[in-house]
DNA sequence: GCATACTAATTAGCTTCCTATCTTTTTGCA
DNA sequence: TGCAAAAAGATAGGAAGCTAATTAGTATGC
């Protein structure tokens, strides 16, 4: 009958696929370090808001703050990450990057920068600015609707 | 010194967000089911691959096989999918949904399908094309990268 | 000033994704 | 024909996401 394709639907299946191949394509690329797409994240966010507690990570990143438990175990445990007590608050961590991870901060941003490029090379740059605006329309009406809590 | 934001890297971070979040969403709206987000694609698809073979369940879901596995599992212990033994093939299964299934397959693509249009409803179709578009692009870039096996 | 409510981090346990490996069957080719 | 390679499904085990509940500390309100 309708010949006509249901474009909501074919974006929100081209969204989950795109971004699990991608993720899945990310971690490959980071094996070699011992990282991951998840882990690679925390590292980042962390270089730009150095001294940031877990909950302030957690939503930079838009994860709960359990997951991120976890993801800072693991870069603990690799030397990667330190949580150090929160002067202020007495249950808050101040999380700061090792040198460890200084040092190798760059290759993994050009990791990141590389997979990207090769990725996005053959899209024009109008079309990604309007899709990139479009998800972000999205997340910020998701994130009302959350805080709403009516769904 | 790049006052110019990264477009790209802006894209691959509100893509993961916003498909994280989404996907939250639905599970909630599908909690009441007792179904989630995953196995809720399952049963569409099934519903439109009548007597599909595992295998080409999860490419169309663009899954891989044991996620396809532990999916199939648990639809068939709430009696909504059977896994019939194929005629042609001794390895194979035939998917067949049961009629609970069918009888809220209805109710349950009105419970997308408004999703869809409540997180949809302000982005204007130009727009949504366009990042349908740059989606379906870069979705079988990544599938031809897989492929080729090198990266 | 103390009880109550909130907040930061953790733990426990579930789901959904993955890879690697195994078994069974089919296919292909020498 | 028969044997090696490939393919379908399942199993095992790990990672990363979630919610719910616990613990410890801070803020609030009467």
């Amino acid at each position: 009958m309708t010949a006509a394709p249901d474009m909501a639907e074919t974006f929100t299946r081209a969204l989950a696929i795109v971004s699990r191949q991608w993720k899945r394509r990310l971690d490959v690329q980071f094996r070699h370090l011992g990282l991951s797409q998840a882990r690679w994240g925390v590292i980042l966010e962390l270089s730009r808001h150095e001294d940031a507690t877990q909950i302030e990570l957690a939503r930079v990143l838009g994860i709960e703050g359990p997951t991120l438990v976890r993801l800072l175990d693991g870069l603990e445990r690799m030397g990667f990450v330190e949580r150090h007590p929160s002067a202020e608050d007495r249950r808050a961590k101040k999380l700061v990057l090792t040198e460890a991870a200084m040092r190798i901060l760059e290759r993994m941003k050009s990791i990141a920068a590389n997979s990207r490029l090769e990725v996005l090379e053959d899209i024009p740059a109008d079309d990604l600015r309007t899709a990139t605006r479009v998800l972000a329309q999205i997340a910020s009406r998701l994130e009302k609707m959350g805080n709403d809590e009516n769904g």
